[in-house]
Order: C-alpha cells, then structure tokens, then sequence
DNA sequence: AACACAAGCTAAATCGTTTTAGCAATTGTT
DNA sequence: AACAATTGCTAAAACGATTTAGCTTGTGTT
C-alpha cells in the first residue's frame, strides 16, 4: 500500500515492453495504438501486482494540468467557511480536483499574496470571498481571464461568476416577518464597509420599512469588522434608550453573536425588551433561553453551485453563471409578539 | 502577476546564458558555483522585470519533494477541527508547505481510502485523526514508516508521534471541581467506542471519584457516535429520574450540546436541577441561559505541536513526540452550586 | 514477385527544473 | 616557457509521465 517507488518503467523492464507501450496501455488506450490484446492483459496485471500508482507530479508537469483549485475564504475555522469548505472539497473530490484552502482574515495583502501563492502553486481556478476593498484586485483576476468564482460577496460591475445569497431577500424576509409581529422601532445592525452584499442586505431592510411607511423609524449602525464589539454596545444602548427600538436585524452571524453577548451583560430580554434577528443559524442559536429567529442561507447550495461553477469554467473558457439563491427564515421564539 | 509561461528558459534566453546558470542564480547558489557577478545581477534583475515563478511542479518532480502534507480529520465542518485546521494552515505556510485537508466523517473506509488518495497526491506526511476501528490501519502506516502523526486520538501501543490532550487530566479536573462544590452523584455521558482517548477521560472520572470514596455514584452511559441524541436523552432521564445524579459531565462539545438541546426540551434547570460539564468552549456554551463551564483544551498548541512535529518527522526520520497537554478548566455557572 | 498496407511495437522529444561533469580562457607558479 | 590552478560558464542527464513519428514484421493484392 506505501510503496510510491514503481513507474512505468519498472513495469515495462518487467514485462518486457517499452515504457510507452505501458502508459498508453494503461491510460486505456491500447485499442487506439493497436496494442496486442495479450501485452495489454500482462500489463495491466503487472502493474496491478506491483500497486502501481502514477507519479501525479509527472502527469501534471506533463499535461500542465494540476487538478488543483483554491478556495480562499476569510477564516476557515469561522463555522460559516467550514461548512462551505466540507462542501467544496467533497464535490470537488468527486470531480478529481483537489483544493487548497487558505484565510486571509479580511486583509487586503493578505487576500493578495494568497492569489499569488496559490497561482504559484499551479491551481487552475479560484473560488474567492473578496474582502473589503479588494475590488481591483477581482477586476485584474477578471482581466487576466483566470477562472475565478466569487463566493459570498460580489462585485455589481465586475462580470465574474458568483454564488452568492439573495441578500435583499433576506433582509426583505426578516423585515417583513417582524412588520408582520407588529414591530415598527426596528434597527439595523451592518459592517461599516463598502461590500455589496452588505448594502444590498441594508437596501431589503430599508426598501421594506419605506414601502411600510416606516421610512422615519429606519435605524442603520455600521460596526468595525474586525472588532465589532465595542461598536455594538454602543450601538444597541443608543438604538435600545435613546430610539425605543422593538426590534433589531444583526446582518451576519458574527454581529449577531457579538450582539447576545451584549444584549446579556445589560441585561435586556428577548424578545420582551427587544426582538432578535440573526443570521446563519447555529446551536447558540438555538440554545438560547429565547432561541433566535435566524435567515438561513442555503449553504449547500451555494458552495455545490461555486465549485460546479468553477470546473465548468476551467473546461470551457466562456462559462459564466452568476446565481443569487434564496434564502429562508427560520422562525423562533426571539421575534414573535405574544411567546 | 497573472502571466504563468515565463521560464527559466526564456531568461536564459534574454540574458544570453544558460538555462543551469539562471537556475543556480535564482536559488543564490552563484557564489557556490562561481557566477561572475555582473552576470548574477543581470539574472535576477530580468527574471524579476519578467515576472518569473519558478514551476512548482517541475521543481517537485525533480526533488522528489512536493512540499505537500496531508490532514485528516473525522469532519472539518466540526469547529473543533476547523480550528486545528486554521493553525495547522498557517504554520505550514510558514515552513513552505501545503495542507490537503479530507474529512472522513469516523468510518474506517473512508479513512483508509484517503490515506491512499492523499499519498497518491505525493503528501511527504499525514496528521491523522483515527477513527474507532482504524488500529490496523494505524499500525500499518507505522511499520510503513510512512511520517504520520496522530492527533487528537491516540493507540498507546503503536510507537507513533500523537499531539493529544491530557485526557485523564481533564475529567479529573472536571471531577474535582464537582465534588469540590459538593457534588456527589456525578454521570458521566461518553461514546460507546474503544478509542484511546475516551477510555482516558472515563478513567479519569473513575479514579477520581474512587479515590473520593464515591465509587458506589459512579454512572458511565455511552451513547452512539453518529447519531447521539435519542442515547442521551435515554440517559440522561435515567440519570436524573432513577438514579437522582446531581452533575454530568459530558465528554464532547457534540455530546454536550445535544445533551443541552435534551436537557432544554425535558425542562431540566442547570444548575438547580442538575450541573453540568461540557468538553470545549463555544459561543453556545457562553450564551446559554446559565454558561456552561467546560475542559478547554489547548487547541493551538496541539495542532502547532502536530505540525512542527510532522515537518521534523520528514526531515529526520528517527524523530518522535508524543505529547499529551495539559487541559483548563473553564468554570461557569453551570457547575456552581449557590450560583 | 513486387508493392501497399495494417498491426504492433519502440525511440525520442517534451514538460521546467536542478545538478554533475567538463570545457575554454585566464591567471599564477616555477 | 611550460604547466597547473582557478574562474566562469555550458551541455546534458535526470525526475516520470505522454505523445508523435517512425520502424519492423507480416499479410494481402495484383
């Protein structure tokens, strides 16, 4: 099982043959170069006996193919990217590619140098969450033509394949669910960041308060990325004592998480004091004395629909599939009226 | 950044000398072999202007090496593996290697096939996360002599590297503190499983209450691995109606989550009605209406010591550790008796 | 009998590096 | 002046596979 030693040419001294005869024989083309039925039989079987396994390196220094793909995610031991990452890997497994996972943890350099890297290491395509800020950097990705698909987040005006959330929708869901308890005091609580699916998760909660008439109680606070904490006390005491919110929207299970621990240490209950809605539910979630209303992305969905997307991309050059899947809220005891 | 087809040869060709003489520059070998100087320059200055990377690939196949490691963990959507993951990832890249990351979800099948998979993709090494079963798969990859280190999960009679936690440790910790709050009729909660590592962690609470004079309150329930829930809810009725346990302590985040979600749907009260232990902190443990105290394991230190070990184990072949760190003990309320 | 053609195979180039052996020109030694 | 040693470079092999071109046989056709 651990010998790694045997090549083609070892096989072809041993049967006899020349170490061509053995790899085309081998690569199931032995009717193509008329090989005799007999060779084949005995070559195969010698190289089964010897647990021949091909020099993979060799193959790709050959074909210039590596069956290799990148996945670059902001931090893969955040749950969100995980699951992503268990997800991509099977597929990708299925489709015989093999793929590196790398974390940039939102940081410009970081994304870029890991670009770089795994370009180095020969992928042959991207599956990428662009960080704030990363614009053109995606855009030169786009220029150069180098398969890439953007995951999670997306740029409007960049013409790349993405598989991102229905954000809007999402926020449209939660607003209207909470419009519909009878909330009208409802908060926002988003990155302070330029990333387009967060504005477009703002626009849901403010398109559906406007179209409610709410116009006049909509409260958006944009929090530091990186240390959202701070920030969200701050925010949540303002939105709780000064503007008598009855609801509030966390716009990423982070801020959400942040949130409860907030929500806790002053003492606020939910959903008496304020109703709660998260997103990317999780066993805090659920475990919470109030479990949390939470909009569910279909995560599944979005990683299969991302490395589909890529290989297909990476076998024909102008592939282009640009999905925004539809979210679900998952409806708890932290956002309902009379619990 | 994106170009990809500058080679050795082409600078050699530009600058008007051999492509051995570019290669010797390139990896500062000149004054070894003697590169006149205004040469040498030359040579760096035109493969920087161009752009060139070196071909990983070609480079691999020549060396032998691919700079490439294996880690094989039961799932990497776990957190507690996502995490080991992200450190295991940066420590690699910082001593130039490259993790291929498979998830075997504990059945021996799957684990045997990608140790196969892995080491056909060249991988100099493996961190191993054994499944229940996968002794002899273990043992075979020792009398391989194949780097291999296990993590996590140990065989005390294979002579092989492990970064482990102190199990025994961890629930005589948890098991002190109970009875040090006046606990007595402590349950215990575990997989039904042969691995190492539990046996551990029961023989710790074992002992511990033993040497307590309370062996007479000893109750060890193992429940499924793959599917936990109905054994625990099973357990945990019996524990708290019949045998009127007053503490559990849970032996994984998995058990002690699901152990929350049952304990929740009976309406059981913790600490009042019982106190509870869990294995590994989690924002769900942290924000459950009264916080579960729990045995921290020292994530980054193990998954650090795993990949030092592995790269040391790869350049020397006689190197060996086996580690087994020290755990925490994070106390909350749930294991307070006048909270 | 002469030639075409198919069958069954091999030699050699190739992918991009690294490294060994060795060549030519210059300098140093006596 | 003859020879040795040093300097600065190149040619070629090697890693393990794939593929193209081409070489022998043997068979069939006329």
């Amino acid at each position: 099982m651990m010998d790694k030693k045997v090549s083609i040419k070892d096989i072809a001294k041993i049967v006899g043959v020349s170490p061509a005869l053995v790899s085309m024989v081998l690569n199931g083309k032995a009717e193509q170069y008329r090989i005799g039925e007999e060779v084949a039989k005995r070559v195969v079987e010698t190289a089964k006996s010897m647990h021949y396994a091909p020099n993979l390196i060799a193959k790709n220094l050959r074909s210039g193919k590596t069956q290799l793909v990148g996945l670059i995610v902001t931090d893969i031991s955040n749950p969100f990217y995980s699951a992503i990452a268990r997800i991509v890997e099977d597929r990708a497994s299925e489709l015989n590619y093999t793929v590196l996972i790398s974390s940039t943890d939102e940081n410009l350099k970081n994304t870029e140098r890991l670009v770089d890297v795994l370009h180095n290491k020969g992928v042959e395509g991207l599956i990428l969450v662009p960080c704030d800020g990363s614009k053109e950097l995606i855009q030169g990705l786009y220029e150069s033509d180098f398969p890439t698909v953007l995951l999670d987040r997306y740029f409007p005006d960049i013409d790349l394949s993405s598989s991102c959330l229905d954000n809007y929708k999402a926020t449209e869901l939660a607003t209207e669910h909470l419009l519909g308890q009878g909330y009208k005091n409802i908060a926002l609580i988003a990155y302070n960041t330029e990333m387009q699916h967060i504005l477009d998760r703002i626009s849901g909660y403010e398109e559906t308060m406007k179209n409610a008439g709410l116009g006049a109680y909509t409260h958006v606070r944009k929090v530091d990325i990186l240390n959202p904490k701070p920030d969200i006390w701050k925010a949540l005491e303002e939105l709780i004592n000064k503007e008598h919110a009855d609801a509030v929207i966390f716009l990423t299970n982070m801020l959400a998480t942040n949130g409860l621990y907030c929500l806790n240490e002053m003492n606020v209950k939910i959903p008496e004091d304020i109703a709660v809605i998260g997103f990317n539910g999780n066993d805090a979630f659920n475990l919470f004395y109030s479990p949390i209303t939470y909009v569910k992305q279909p995560i599944e969905q979005i990683a299969k629909e991302a490395i589909d997307t890529l290989i297909k991309r990476i076998k024909k050059s102008n592939y282009k599939s640009k999905l925004f899947l539809g979210p679900e809220l998952v409806i708890q005891k932290s956002s309902l009226r009379d619990a």
